[in-house]
DNA sequence: ATTGGCAGTCGGAGCACTTGAGTGCCAGAG
DNA sequence: CTCTGGCACTCAAGTGCTCCGACTGCCAAT
């Protein structure tokens, strides 16, 4: 059974060796803590956490490190959420205080955070699948081009091509447009998708193949755009812990940049209490990222959109900081988007 | 002098060296390659080309590397561009042939040209610099809050938010619509910008402060448009070639990362004869990328519109190769693009 | 111009040895 | 029951050494 010190034992053993990569002894424990007792005592205790997994030694006789479940117990237990720093609050004001639109918030977002934690930032965009539709506009690129705009009121605007069978008529173009804007504007993405199908009966027949086109294509941005996008910032600090992935970064890239596996483990990741969530090491093998820890916590912007800002790192890594980081630029992203 | 034989036995070096990172000695050439003569004569052509500083040993006894310059003269001189293999070319159709919008016509392009290469495949979007606009809208996101977008011939799409003082006026914010489009629609960004000057005194006195907000967000957007922007991917083929970045691949992923850096190289590489531009290794250490090559070729949209794709990685890389895939996709994409 | 031969160089592998940090265990004290 | 000091043991990492092999550079002969 665990004993209070002996998780005091775990916490410095957490500390310390995230601190320097190096595994540590019982003799640096005492030496570096004023725990009281000798180094024997210490060494009991850690026969104790080794016992229930909690830390593991790479070598039969050599300093002790976590296992993926001690960090898991710290994170849970131990892990008293470092205040920021006066330095790094002043830093979040100042990047985030006036930013002008959506788009460049979360861009300074992603930045302010992987220079806070010294990790892979990720901020996951706002789905349009709660969003409603503003505005349609039609563009004609050609005579025989058209662009199809569709802006929501979460001010996301996705674009898309068609071609079309006939020369475009403008006067007519404007027609199509004043109904679409009127029967869609206002309306959720789910309800949009089904509002859609009606819409070309509602025009002439000989007008059809025309709007039955551009229906079409709108059908599709509603849909595709269901799907979450992600920023990221950050990557190259991979390269400076090197040494905590088995070898090669390679997976681990490769996961960031293949998005749609970041996404299923956001989607996955279930916060705490406090609003955060956290997947460490082994935990997250599934998505070939068995040697990272990920962050995240969830904000909320106008129209109750429920998006993520997050950090990933090796599973050896500043919990307390990190954690502290997430927690506070979410809330400060909370507090920004929210108040609009 | 350098011989014609000299420049045989460069090119082998090259390539040998390319394939296994190892120095090449003398007498691996002459086991490896049927040159007719001795390993002691290739030795006397290997030090014509130490003496040009064509390649060097890393010590004093062992094999030999190419130089910067070495590769500089393998790529100028050497090599014979190696055509696509049918495999490469169907990847080509088969990725890029049926897409539906731009977009996704360059994201799949530099997804498959990171494919091809191995290497980190970027795509340089089209600047605004030489587009027109085609339409601008006004949306009104709440009373008090304005959307802008800017739509432009080359199918791109900015927007920007900016928040009013007055309560909108849906039918001035139609006439101001109706104005700005007649007045700025067609134009170049150049002459857009000079032509937002004039507009805001065409409208009554008591309407110009609110004009003069969308104006001047207008300008904004037409003048940070002007910069370029660039799609990157591969990156986790960095991980695979540590070895050759002195030690960390830190400073590349963060080059890469800094969008702006790459888009000033890209900016400064002239293309030769073929359309193909070059920079090797020590040519790029202003950028902080000494230790690697960058192929890029110009590719022109509808417009004439003017871009480039490219890829980065080591200097140790597979030059021919990499040159042909870049040219293929380069002229695959002028005629995509071109023809629409 | 090319060749074979030969001495010389140097990195890297293999090996024995030492060092030191760290453990596990035990018997005794509190 | 907890804590402690002591002691034997382990093992990774560093050091110094030799040996081997892959090369080069040079030279005299063809």
């Amino acid at each position: 059974m665990a004993t209070d010190r002996s998780l005091d034992v775990l916490r410095v053993i957490v500390q310390d060796y995230v601190a320097s990569r190096e595994p540590v002894g019982s003799k640096s424990i005492v030496e570096r803590h004023a725990f009281g007792v000798s180094a024997a005592t210490i060494r009991n205790d850690m026969a104790l956490l080794e016992e229930e997994e909690l830390i593991t030694a790479p070598h039969t006789s050599s300093g002790r490190i976590p296992t993926d479940k001690g960090y898991r117990v710290f994170v849970d237990q131990l892990a008293d959420l470092r205040p920021l720093t006066t330095a790094q609050r002043q830093a979040i004001e100042t990047f985030l205080g006036h930013a002008s639109d959506l788009d460049e918030v979360l861009t300074r977002t992603v930045r302010l955070l992987s220079q806070l934690t010294h990790q892979v930032a990720l901020v996951q965009y706002p789905s349009l699948g709660r969003s409603r539709i503003r505005h349609i506009e039609l563009v004609p690129l050609s005579t025989l081009r058209l662009m199809i705009v569709l802006i929501t009121d979460t001010g996301r605007v996705e674009q898309r091509h068609i071609d079309v069978e006939a020369p475009l008529d403008e006067a007519f173009l404007g027609e199509v447009r004043a109904k679409l804007n009127g029967m869609l504007g206002g309306l959720g993405m789910a309800d949009a998708a089904v509002a859609l199908q009606g819409i070309v009966d509602s025009f002439q027949p000989v007008r059809r193949a025309f709007v039955a086109e551009i229906v079409e294509s709108l059908g599709e941005q509603v849909a595709a755009t269901r799907g979450e996008k992600l920023l990221m910032a950050g990557a190259a600090n991979l390269a400076l812990t090197a040494e905590d992935f088995g070898g090669s970064i390679y997976p681990v890239l490769e996961a960031i940049e293949e998005q749609v596996t970041l996404l299923r483990l956001f989607a996955e990741m279930e916060p705490d209490q406090h609003g955060l969530a956290t997947r460490i090491g082994i935990e997250n093998a599934a998505f070939g990222l068995g040697e990272t820890s990920v962050l995240a916590s969830g904000y909320t912007s106008t129209g109750g959109e429920f998006a993520r800002v997050g950090v990933l790192g090796p599973t050896r890594m500043d919990y307390p900081n990190n954690m502290a980081a997430v927690r506070a630029v979410a809330r400060y992203l909370s507090r920004l988007l929210g108040e609009e």
